[in-house]
DNA sequence: TATATTTGTGTAATTAGTTACATAATTAAT
DNA sequence: ATTAATTATGTAACTAATTACACAAATATA
């Protein structure tokens, strides 16, 4: 079973869950080498109690880090046992309060011995190894509370995903795709309009020809994303970005945001100083993309598109 | 919840069930995050199958510490999913022959950036830690290995324990326990003799008054344990150590140790040179009790006890 | 060669937890 | 003073593993 030497560090959920299942089993063992009849499993509850003192069953939940019906559980199975006693609590009738029964603190007393007995058996093994368990588990605690490993891994997803992502300028051969990843999402939420149409039926044309330019992501050398710059006669602004679509089946891999960030470099390339860009507040990601590249909502201007409620901007530096 | 905290090592058991939780859940979003339909408890089986080979149910198993009948069940799943395909071995029918059916293999491939991404996570995770949990993983498989939680624990509770118990001379109070000790295990393994009578009757007597002694072990005052050293007119030896008996109810404390090398303390106090004892081979924990405090068997000499079929000395030095 | 043991597998029951849902009691908000 | 939200609890169903048991096939043994 050198399993887990060949999968490598990608199997330490497997492994913790061995170690934590052989080291259970000892539990359940050690249990009956002392004369008390507790349950390892109700141990956490039991010590919560054993000094004496009156509980309800969700703080002992918080307080050992279960849910509360699985404390609901032991605790009926503790009564049942002669360990602890229940009573309602007079000033709030939902309250189910919860110690130790004469039984349970005999218990607690004699228990003392076993305590003793297995925290100097497990500081025996700590101090036999170089790594310490302890400590180390209790990092893994603070770090995944403070990322999760979802999040962890979802962090090298994107960049792994990103670096598969080419863009590449635009080309008469995407001209489908340039249209079709647009219509998708103009038609999933609101409806082509004549704009629409000539602009992406015509992209040479309208967009090239007259100044501006389009931007093309690639995956697997497939097009997954389109972005465009359109040259604008107005005095306050150069370009104005549009007709950013990325499919949904290339989610998740920043492609959004390279396309984003490539147009503006090729924007300043082009000596631009200021873009414009339009779009609807119902389109979160879009909205919280431009916002994550550096534009800024301005006041309404008048726009072709009956779709756009909102107006951005973007000084180039 | 500083439950783990207050209360120390001795919760490692619930503190790495926690994390081991913690993991799992978010293992079972990260196989989401990528397209294969894979379940996160498959992983270990389909990893072991990953490159195309045949294996048993049994041999998977092996691999990677389950049972075979979690084996067993995850095949099933898997197959029902059409990822793995079964067949008989012709030439052994009882082998349930496994491999990855074309899915499979197929998803065996596109799985693999799932690996770079969650064994990088966890590597980052690793780094920013200071005590390796991986390592410190590793350590603890070898040493329990080695040596269980359980009989640490063990070893631990018999130290305490052996504190507790003290080594008395004999008084006339301590007649009754002498007589029952000893009876209860003499009538429970054969039947009481005429000697036996004669002697625990009339300890004072027969052992004292004859240049002999007795020992008593108490255990929280109470006598759990008593050992004679008889005077012997022999040319050969100069005491024998009979009439050894602990308390079934005082096991695991050591007792007939402690007894053992207390009375030959004695004997040595009382400058002899050898010990004799006699005693039947089916009493197995007594026969090693009597090795290990340095009794070796001798030839078969007489004995007026008709349960004797081993005889023993020892050489004080 | 007959018989006993070992090996491979599957099914059923158990375990220690979980989520999902229902309901009553209390507290907060309009 | 209602109504809505929150809190405390319990029940039911699920999960991912385990042990216990049954049984057939193969192998070892007398």
């Amino acid at each position: 079973m050198d399993f887990f030497n060949k999968v490598g560090k990608m199997a330490i959920g497997s492994r913790l869950r061995m170690l934590t299942e052989t080291v259970g089993e000892d539990a359940a063992r050690i249990y009956n080498l002392y004369q008390i009849n507790l349950q390892p499993k109700w141990f956490p509850v039991f010590y919560v109690l054993q000094d004496g003192g009156e509980f309800t069953i969700t703080s002992i939940a918080r307080e050992i880090g279960h849910s509360h019906p699985s404390v609901s559980k032991i605790i009926a199975e503790m009564v049942k046992n002669g360990f602890v006693i229940e009573k309602k609590d007079k000033t709030d009738g939902r309250r189910n309060m919860v110690s130790l029964s004469a039984k349970g603190l005999d218990a607690a007393v004699k228990i003392r011995d076993q305590y003793a007995d297995v925290t100097n058996a497990v500081e025996e093994i700590l101090a036999q190894a170089n790594h310490d368990l302890w400590k180390a588990i209790e990092e893994w605690e603070y770090l995944l509370e403070q990322k999760s490993l979802l999040r962890r891994v979802q962090e090298h997803q994107k960049i792994r995903e990103s670096n598969k992502v080419q863009i590449v300028p635009y080309e008469p051969r995407y001209n489908a795709a340039f249209k079709a990843l647009n219509e998708e999402w103009i038609s999933k939420y609101f409806k082509m309009e004549e704009a629409d149409y000539k602009a992406l039926d015509n992209a040479d044309s309208y967009i090239i020809d007259n100044g501006g330019l389009i931007l093309v992501a690639l995956y697997n050398d497939e097009p997954v994303g389109v972005c465009a710059l359109l040259k604008m006669n107005d005095p306050d602004y150069d370009y104005e970005l549009a007709k950013m679509a990325v499919s949904p089946k290339a989610q998740g891999k920043n492609i959004g945001f390279l396309l984003g960030q490539a147009i503006i470099e090729k924007a300043k390339a082009l000596g631009g100083h200021k873009l414009y860009l339009e779009s609807n507040t119902i389109l979160k990601p879009a909205i919280s993309l431009y916002h994550k590249l550096g534009f800024v909502k301005i006041a309404g201007r008048p726009s072709p598109y009956e779709r756009a409620n909102i107006q951005m901007e973007l000084e180039l530096k």
